[in-house]
DNA sequence: GCAAAACATATGTCAGACGTTTAATTGTCT
DNA sequence: AGACAATTAAACGTCTGACATATGTTTTGC
């Protein structure tokens, strides 16, 4: 682990490289314990200042984590899916907004990557999954409910139904599709009739996973996208003319 | 933006939390200019130092960028998918190497993923992906390639796969799942045989989506993760089976 | 009028100090 | 001897103040 001094980018960047690469290599094995900042700073020639600002770097990916007191120090972080969903989501959140991403774009990836799972969810979910969804599926239908809780119960459906597919992988890369959509949603204004189509299709899915139906999930999950689509497209219409009408 | 002096976690901590708030809630856009460390140790009552460890763990995640000299200070990054790629996969390669992620589940991850992309990608594919796709199949045919070479060579034709579907939401999200495998992928020494039939299937997938066939590069999808999960399958009885001797 | 020098501003880095947390050690009392 | 309390030491968390460096702006000199 060595750094330039003469390079172009900063100290603690180069640092926090030389660790992360110390990582990712396996040199340092998770829960190993890296040497003390005042350790670190004399490897690397630098201020305590400096390794600091490389080590919160680090922490701030989640790599390492840090302790207080006499046997404290940094730790090599072992990454749990949980602690990497929150960044996933994040992130995921952030390309969208920033990036002028349509809602059409963002609402093909989910249910493209979502219907991937139909077959998965189909075959293993369990009792818990479907009474999540059922619950969710109850909450939804309730009259009062506002727009913005109605697309939080809208994604916690969703993410039962890609937990069901019992891969931790899948369901890590989709909580950033499914979570990003979130902020799109909450742009619609969804009517009572709306809500009614929806809901009747949710519940239409919880019936066909709880039958083992991979293929209807997948036929319903197609509806929905394009029900969800087609919503979207009224909507921006409706500002479209109203903005002509200024 | 307040934080609360008395609480447990580090100021530093508290700070990077309130700003990435500010961000992600559309009160600080993109390209704006926060204040100086100066200014942001006063707002906050800490020290410059502080609001430095804090600056980094932002700038870690690329949601700011920092620039030295007069007119310099911290700005709201755009962040573009190109720069989310590498955190994705860095994240995505960790979460594999520690929890343990058996082979057979990651790879059931990919390919269920990937598949949700063929029709997409043999509706929209380009000249230039089927460039690159043939490209890389010859590659691959070439004898004298090592395994790690063999490797990288399928994971840059698996991505132009997942490019061809022309959605960069997809792109983003699949990035890890396709990358995050090549480690796992190396630990697989392929017999000639074994290539010359993946290869083969490549140059069908090729041609498949030439032909703007969906469902046929969805079948052929779903050979190959078939015999990928058996290959490796084969590799992890060939070493039980080593360690039962010794 | 224009180029060069000086200036102002902001980040990057350093040095040293003090506070706080935590675990291990030591010491004392029962 | 054993249990509990006090001390100590190690490490991170934070602060102060300073200097170095980069860079845009202004002023100066020709």
């Amino acid at each position: 682990m060595k750094i330039d001094p003469n390079s172009a980018s900063d100290l603690s960047a180069q640092i926090a490289k030389a660790i992360r690469d110390a990582i990712m290599s396996g040199q340092l094995i998770v829960d190993e314990r890296l040497p003390s900042e005042a350790e670190l700073s004399e490897q690397f020639n630098v201020s305590r200042p400096t390794v600091r600002e490389a080590l919160k770097r680090l922490g701030a990916q989640s790599l390492i984590r840090t302790q207080r007191g006499a046997t404290g120090g940094a730790f090599v972080n072992r990454l749990r899916f949980e602690d990497a969903y929150g960044q996933q989501i994040t992130t995921s959140t952030l390309l969208l907004s920033m990036n002028d991403v349509s809602f059409a774009v963002a609402c093909e990836a989910r249910y493209a990557l979502e219907r991937a799972c139909a077959p998965l969810a189909a075959e293993r979910r369990t009792a818990d999954h479907l009474a999540t969804m059922r619950a969710e599926v109850h909450r939804q239908s309730q009259p009062g409910l506002t727009d913005e809780a109605f697309c939080a119960s809208d994604v916690a459906f969703h993410r039962a139904l890609v937990d069901a597919a019992g891969n931790p992988v899948i369901s890590y890369q989709l909580a950033g599709a499914v979570e990003a959509m979130q902020p799109l949603m909450n742009m619609i204004t969804f009517s009572a009739r709306s809500r009614e189509r929806i809901v009747g299709i949710h519940g239409q899915i919880a019936d066909a996973l709880a039958a083992h139906d991979g293929q209807e999930t997948d036929g319903l999950l197609s509806d929905l996208a394009l029900y969800t689509e087609e919503l979207a497209r009224n909507v921006m219409d409706a500002r479209l003319a109203a903005r002509q009408v200024d």
